[in-house]
DNA sequence: CACCAGGTAGGAT
DNA sequence: ATCCTACATGGT
C-alpha cells in the first residue's frame, strides 16, 4: 500500500481505540447528508445505529475514538460499517491535482462512505426527495420510534432499530408526516424480503434499473441507495446542490467518471464541502 | 403569505 | 425522448 494510512487500533478497558487521523472524523461524518441516525451526544461522543446493533463512541484522549463494544463487534460491526478497512488516503491522494477537491478534503477529509442497511436507506432517501435534512433526520426518528424494536438506552436516551418492512406493513405512518412520500413508503414495504437479496447480487446498471422501476424512486435516489446502502463507490448522485456546484465550480463540466472506484466519496466530498461553504456565505 | 427543501410521477408535447 | 407541473408538510 503506497499512501500507508497511520491507522491505530486496539482494545483499551472499555472498549476499541480507532485513530486514523486524517480520513476518519464522526462530526463530519454525522454532518455530511448520508447518514441521518449519527446522534451527537453533549460531551463530543456519538451514538451509533446499524441493523439490530447500537455503540456508543467517545473521543479518545489522544485523538480518535473509543468504541463501547467488545472486539469482535468492532470488527465485525462497525469496522465495515464505517468502511475502516478501505484506504481513503489512497482516494485522497488521487484527488490532488483538483482545487476543489483539495479544499474540500482540507474541509471534510474525515468523511467515509458508511456500509448502511439497504432496506433502510430506500426509505430514508424515498423521504429524502423535495425534503430538508432536519426534517428527513425527524422522520426516520419517528418511524424508528414508533415501529422499531427498542435496542438500549444510553445516557438516559432510549434507541430503537429502523423498522422492518414487517414492521411498516399495514400500519398508518402518518405520525411521520411524510406527505405524499407516505403511500410510496408502503408500497416499498409490500416486497419480500428476497426481492432486496436479490438487488444486492445485482450488477450496478442492473441494480440501477431495479430501483427506477420502483415508484417513487428516480434516478437521484437510485444513485444514493446504490452508493449508500449498496456500497457502490462509482454511483455519484446528482441532486441540486451537485447540480449547482458542477455549474459553479467547473462550469458546467465534471466528470465522475475519472475517480472511478471511488466517483461515490468525491460526490461526499463535494457535496458536504459546497453546502458548508453556501452556509457560511448566507449567514 | 410567498418560497423553499439531497425529486418524481404522470401526462402533454 | 424531453419538457411541464402537482405534490404534503413544516420552516423562514
Amino acid at each position: 500500500m503506497m499512501s500507508g494510512e497511520k491507522v491505530i487500533c486496539r482494545r483499551v478497558s472499555d472498549g476499541v481505540l480507532i485513530n486514523i487521523p486524517h480520513t476518519f472524523d464522526l462530526k463530519q461524518i454525522a454532518d455530511s447528508g448520508q447518514c441521518f441516525r449519527l446522534t451527537a451526544l453533549q460531551d463530543g461522543g456519538y451514538v451509533a445505529v446499524t441493523d439490530m446493533k447500537l455503540v456508543k463512541i467517545t473521543p479518545g484522549t489522544n485523538g480518535g475514538y473509543v468504541f463501547h463494544c467488545p472486539y469482535d463487534e468492532f470488527r465485525d460491526v462497525w469496522m465495515p460499517y464505517f468502511d475502516l478497512s478501505a484506504d481513503y488516503e489512497a482516494y485522497q491522494q488521487k484527488m490532488a491535482g483538483d482545487l476543489f477537491l483539495r479544499e474540500a478534503i482540507a474541509a471534510g477529509g474525515g468523511i467515509r462512505v458508511l456500509r448502511q442497511n439497504l432496506w433502510e436507506m430506500v426509505v430514508t432517501f424515498i423521504i429524502s426527495q423535495r425534503n430538508n435534512i432536519p426534517r428527513i433526520r425527524k422522520a426516520v426518528d419517528i418511524l424508528c420510534q414508533t415501529f422499531g424494536t427498542p435496542l438500549g438506552e444510553i445516557d438516559g436516551q432510549q434507541f430503537y432499530s429502523f423498522p422492518t418492512p414487517a414492521q411498516l406493513r399495514g400500519q398508518d405512518l402518518s405520525p411521520a408526516s411524510l406527505g405524499y412520500r407516505e403511500s410510496y413508503v408502503k408500497e416499498m414495504a409490500e416486497y419480500d424480503e428476497d426481492f432486496w437479496v436479490q438487488l444486492q447480487k445485482q450488477d450496478d446498471d442492473t441494480a440501477r434499473k431495479t430501483l427506477i422501476a420502483l415508484r417513487g424512486i428516480g434516478e437521484k435516489v437510485a444513485n444514493c441507495v446504490m452508493l449508500f446502502g449498496l456500497h457502490r463507490m462509482d454511483s455519484y448522485p446528482r441532486d441540486v446542490w451537485i447540480n449547482r456546484m458542477i455549474d459553479d465550480i467547473y462550469h458546467g463540466n465534471f466528470d465522475p467518471s475519472q475517480y472511478a472506484g471511488f466517483a461515490g466519496y468525491v460526490q461526499q466530498l463535494q457535496f458536504f464541502y459546497y453546502r458548508k461553504t453556501a452556509k457560511e456565505e448566507s449567514v
